[in-house]
DNA sequence: CTTAGCCGGGG
DNA sequence: GTGTACGGCTAAG
């Protein structure tokens, strides 16, 4: 048999673990059992001349050893390296995952145990890498058919060894999708499942098969052809159920359904005392928690939660749903707030339909997100080996750690342990100096290169050999270090760190791999676009497939430095900062003082040269003068040519290139919490010095912001702050100018729940800011406070950017013109 | 300035 | 389930 490994778990029956797969099959779906895999972990005896304990002593102990009602299997003696050293390990095999943690640490206590190893990975995982298996890949598998649609495993491979792409359908690889999405009647606030009243009354389907539907339990007025209306919550259960059996579907998908959906179903069938068979063996939703955040899996589907990928995926300022389809989809989306949706429901006609269509609406916009987001999640699912929902789940430091244990593991290394808590927070405390930023040299400047070093965090770790295996610390030489010479030629810039060029290291040699790998796929892509296949199935899973690798190989370096990683080594990634210094400090000092340009900016590998049009040449010139020169993979590349830029502080700058397109760095104080006069002022300011305007026009748009806010020339619109109430009043200590006009509104008699977002206005007066915040819904436009909007809004959002170019506070915002810069401008 | 504690998404 | 997040922000110290 042939099937795509979707997902695995483990069962037990007569105390002994049974490893249960769930294959799509090349025609029909089936499920592979496999008994022959047992758990097992490594113990270190101690060293000659530690104990009078050797290896044979303590395998006997071990065996002799009375652990209760559990025993041990089998205690074998291996050779195996750790940290490249090769060093004997007894390998003790149980017959059951939970003996694990028991005799582990019965085992502790035995004399002459040095330590143990790999004795916290989990039964599957640790099944996946013994037997070389790639989720979303075809696998191999031969056996007895024991019933509909199980096979017993005799044997199992993977079709390709080591190819995780072997022949992977399109798309989001070829799997079924259902998006869905549940409305509540919260009619108190936050919606409490156990309640009799907050009912589900709505569940929204949207399916990558053409599945389009809202199925609710009370009946629109107009004609909505996409909703099917029954006559209960059980009943509505029940239908999203035999919809998911019917269709089979391979992946669940939802936003924040680990924290909401899921466990709310859950409660509901608890409070209606039903069941409902989800998973493809019937089994029901079960919630694993992982320290206050939960986990939903449905057995033999993939549950995929797309907010922990969107969170991970894009950088946002808030991760409402609205927001994201906004930012990555460009999709407008109506948004009704939480405390609304029970009153939709109650009215009935055109509020209750557009609580339906917004319901829809969220469950297309979700699947949409699935179809952008998910294949880059297969295809780390595929490097990474290990299953799609845990890897939609992982950071990239432990998608890093995941791909090092299953090449440690099948390569001869012993898996470094964890660490404690305390231990991790010790390793906080380790700082070291991190990338290099030029002082920027400030205010606007013309006819901007910029380069940049292509990927070179990693091309520094496999060009220097940067591993723990390889670190030589000064002092610690002898016979490591070799004969001298040898690791001087290769000691990280400033530190008494040196890199061992005698083998190579577990990391780089990993490193370089997936380098290479992304390397040769670009290749492809390049033949692929001369030969007109530009936008195919092929391209595009290619063009994933070479992201995925990158997005993993930027991570080797921030996992060295990482507090919690099995392979953290600090001197590592402070040697890796170290090079990196060196090199983008090195091309700046070529660039200047070879050919004679001006550096205008840098930070960690970029730099921003100022070449006027005539000595575009001489900048090409430069490039190759200066790759000539870097060893290894270590490439600075060309980025682009801007006609201007705007340099505030390090980390803050806009720049224009020559269409027109504007970017905008660090000036993120433009948020939504900020008066709507104050960020519109600031954007003018900024638009109008790229666009070449002289700095007295950018003066006058904030000094003509000022004077209307005097004037009172603003409308109610401009003034307005936004901020959300997350959660009740009483709940906050410290009472915010949110809170206060949430307050003043709810003497009004308006209702005031968490979620709400509370507009207010800072109105004249001698008590604090916040106890000057009015409700917008309340206040008269003639009470706000202008010294207050130019102060605490239009200053400080303007004032950075004009200091740049020479402007004092004074001058914006008395119009005094100091003596000294009258003669500039 | 440092530290402790809370919050996110969802309705 | 051979496990126990995390990074950012603010109020408090």
């Amino acid at each position: 048999m042939k099937g795509l490994l979707l997902d695995l778990d483990y069962y037990s029956e007569e105390d002994r673990p049974i490893i249960r797969m769930f294959f799509k099959g090349e025609d029909e779906n089936f499920v592979a059992l496999d008994d022959s895999f047992s758990p097992y972990f490594y113990v270190m005896p101690d060293g000659p001349g530690e104990t009078d304990s050797g290896p044979e002593e303590v395998r006997e102990r071990i065996l002799g050893a009375d652990f209760g009602k559990i025993g041990v299997v089998d205690v074998e003696k291996e050779e195996k390296r750790l940290f490249g050293d090769t060093i004997t390990v007894l390998r003790v095999v149980l017959n059951h995952p939970q003996d694990v943690p028991k005799i582990r640490d019965g085992i502790r206590d035995i004399e002459g145990v040095k330590a143990i190893y790999e004795h916290d990975i989990l039964f599957v995982r640790r099944y996946l890498i013994d037997r070389g298996l790639v989720p979303l890949s075809w696998v191999e598998v031969e056996g007895e058919w024991v019933d509909g649609g199980v096979v017993k495993v005799d044997s199992i491979k993977p079709v390709k060894p080591g190819d995780g792409g072997a022949g992977v359908p399109p798309g989001v690889s070829g799997l079924s999708v259902l998006a869905f999405d549940i409305e509540v009647y919260n009619p108190k606030g936050a919606p409490r499942g156990e309640s009799d009243t907050d009912a589900i009354v709505m569940i929204s389907l949207a399916s990558n098969t053409g599945i389009r539907k809202v199925i609710t339990w009370k009946r629109p007025v107009g004609n909505m052809d996409f909703v099917e209306v029954l006559d209960s919550e059980r009943a509505i259960l029940k239908r999203f159920a035999d919809i998911v059996a019917e269709n089979d579907f391979d992946v669940l998908a939802g936003y924040n359904t680990d924290n909401f959906d899921f466990p709310y179903i859950k409660k509901r069938l608890e409070k209606l005392g039903m069941e409902l068979p989800l998973g493809r063996d019937g089994s029901g939703i079960a919630i694993r928690g992982r320290k206050g955040l939960p986990e939903v899996k449905i057995t033999g589907r993939v549950h995929i939660d797309m907010y922990p990928i969107i969170k991970k995926s894009v950088r946002l300022s808030s991760y409402v749903l609205e927001n994201v389809v906004r930012d990555v989809l460009g999709i407008e989306k109506e948004k009704i707030p939480g405390d609304m949706l029970w009153k939709f429901w109650d009215e009935g006609r055109e509020n209750f339909e557009r609580m339906i269509r917004y319901s829809m609406e969220d469950a297309e916009v979700t699947l949409k997100l699935c179809e952008k987001f998910l294949p880059r999640y297969c295809e780390l699912a595929r490097i990474v080996k290990q299953p799609l929902h845990d890897i939609s789940r992982m950071t990239t430091g432990q998608l890093v750690e995941w791909l090092l244990m299953r090449e440690a593991s099948r390569g001869g290394e012993v898996i470094p342990n964890r660490v404690s808590g305390r231990e991790a927070a010790r390793r906080r405390e380790d700082s070291y100096m991190g990338g290099y930023v030029k002082e920027p040299r400030k205010g606007i400047c013309e006819n901007l290169a910029v380069f940049d070093f292509r990927s070179l965090y990693p091309s520094v770790v496999v060009t220097h050999n940067i591993d723990p295996s390889t670190l030589i610390k000064s002092g610690e030489r002898g016979e490591e270090g070799g004969k001298d010479g040898e690791c001087d030629e290769n000691r990280a810039p400033g530190l008494e760190y040196c890199f061992s060029r005698r083998r190579e290291g577990f990391i780089p040699a990993i490193l370089e791999n997936l380098i290479e790998r992304r390397m040769e796929i670009k290749e492809r892509l390049k033949k692929m676009a001369a030969g007109d296949k530009v936008d195919t199935v092929d391209v595009r899973m290619l063009d994933v497939e070479q992201y995925a690798l990158k997005i993993l190989a930027n991570s080797f370096y921030g996992y060295m430095g990482y507090p919690r990683a099995r392979w953290y080594r600090k001197e590592c990634a402070e040697s890796v900062a170290a090079f990196a210094r060196m090199y983008i400090k090195k091309v700046m000092t070529v660039a200047r003082e070879e050919f004679g340009f001006e550096v205008v900016y840098g930070d960690t590998d970029s730099l921003f040269i100022v070449v006027p049009k005539e000595d575009r040449g001489r900048a090409e010139e430069f490039l190759k003068a200066v790759n000539r020169s870097l060893p290894g993979s270590i490439e600075l590349e060309y980025e682009g040519f801007y006609k201007r830029g705007i340099f505030v502080t390090k980390k803050r700058y806009a720049l224009i290139d020559e269409d027109g397109k504007v970017t905008v760095k660090g000036l993120e104080f433009v948020r939504r919490d900020w008066a709507p006069i104050a960020r519109r002022t600031q954007q003018e300011v900024l638009t109008a010095l790229l666009k070449g305007a002289p700095p007295k026009e950018a003066a006058k748009i904030v000094r003509d912001a000022i004077e209307d806010i005097k004037n009172r020339n603003v409308s109610l619109e401009d003034i307005t702050i936004y901020t959300q109430l997350t959660k009740s009043i009483s709940a906050y200590k410290n009472v915010g100018p949110h809170v206060v006009a949430a307050k003043r509104l709810m003497e009004h008699g308006r209702e005031v729940a968490p979620g709400m977002v509370i507009g207010y206005v800072i109105t004249r007066g001698m008590k604090g800011i916040s106890e000057r915040a009015m409700p917008v819904e309340l206040v008269d436009i003639q009470d706000y406070d202008p010294e207050y909007y130019i102060d605490n809004q239009i200053l400080p959002a303007n004032l950075r950017i004009m200091e740049a170019v020479g402007y004092s506070r004074g001058y914006l915002k008395e119009g005094i013109r100091q003596e000294s810069l009258s003669k500039w401008f």
